[in-house]
DNA sequence: TGTACATCAGTGAACGCGCGTTCACTGATGTAC
DNA sequence: TGTACATCAGTGAACGCGCGTTCACTGATGTAC
């Protein structure tokens, strides 16, 4: 696994073979089959870590804002990752297309990323009782985030960073003007 | 490119190489040479082809509703693109990613999918002369449909799709509770 | 109207490569009696 | 304390595969004089 991460960020998603993994770990091609099952499984297993990651981070940066600001600081927590596990973030999405889903125990987990926006956003005011409602504003945000995080690498938005003095500036914008996300307080 | 374009929606992106593309169109593996440098360039053909269907569709949108209404049109074309070819979209940002930006022009043609967006919002209201503003909320629209077209195939909210009465009004509601997109008239 | 030449889209065979996976196997470590 | 056995993480060689790309070549079509 630790051969894995370090060769995700290295090489990029494309590079990630069983064989390059062995290879990385210093261990002949067919040693990982004593622990993975497959390719997949140890792909799977890598986007996991991954979510599990994502997960303790947005933790963090809920417990370091207050009120309506958390929000933010889980829609910018969540977009920093991607831009600082660029591949990971990509293992992730990918596993995840394939089965069409989510990881299992996402919307269940209190402590996954996905429950923490929820949770989020009932502590602060919206109405539990609104299942549907509330379900959507979940949604919306993270696929607000989730774009925001594919889009924020691209060059042409650079001048837009500048303009704004900078990218945590640049998400931040982007981020509360969908409405979702309150302007943050000025730190990171 | 047509060959390109059937093996990609019946196979998936992984499937789209070279000689498959070749074989899909009767032909043999080095006959692609004598029309594309290499298998980045036809791939870049494939995606700019991908972008230009999707501006077209959003027109076709745009010109289909009326108002603020445009606004939520657009974003509905382009979810719906999305998952109409799942393949071509996954092409277009995979080649947009290798060169960290969008289709270079979707900024300044006029029907590209992305400045329809911008002008559409002048069209009802925006300030064309608050140029940070107004490309923040084109941006923010931007990732979020993006957002939405890569999270709606996903298993977790076919419940919500449900409890809205099916895939369109579940597009719409979460679009409009981005802000940026007012709830759509009733067709689509 | 012919002739010479250039262009073009194709062929088919070959190259070297990295891949996922399987196989029979080895040696170290743990455990039951 | 010894002995027999099971488990475990590994080896290294081999398999068949599809890939991107290159090569010298072919035949049809267009064009200049």
């Amino acid at each position: 696994m630790d051969a894995a991460r370090r060769l995700l960020e290295a090489e990029g998603p494309s590079a990630l073979s069983l064989r390059a993994v062995a290879r990385e770990a210093g261990v002949s091609p067919a040693a990982p089959y004593h622990h993975f099952k497959d390719k997949a499984e140890l792909l799977d297993a890598v986007a996991q870590e991954g979510w599990d990651i994502l997960g303790q981070l947005m933790q963090e940066a809920k417990a370091g804002a207050t009120g309506m600001h958390q929000l933010t600081a889980l829609g910018i927590a969540y977009v920093c990752f991607a831009r600082d596990n660029p591949a990971l973030y990509r293992v992730m999405y990918d596993a995840a297309r394939d089965k069409d889903a989510l990881p299992e125990g996402m919307q269940q987990n209190k402590d996954s990323a996905y429950c923490m926006v929820r949770d989020t956003m009932i502590e602060h005011g919206a109405d539990p009782t609104q299942e549907t409602h509330l379900e959507l504003a979940s949604v919306a945000a993270w696929c607000g985030a989730h774009g925001l995080a594919e889009m924020a690498g691209f060059k042409q938005f650079d001048h837009l960073k500048d303009a704004l003095g900078g990218e945590r500036a640049f998400f931040d914008a982007v981020l509360s003007h969908m409405g979702l996300f309150p302007k943050a307080e000025p730190h990171c």
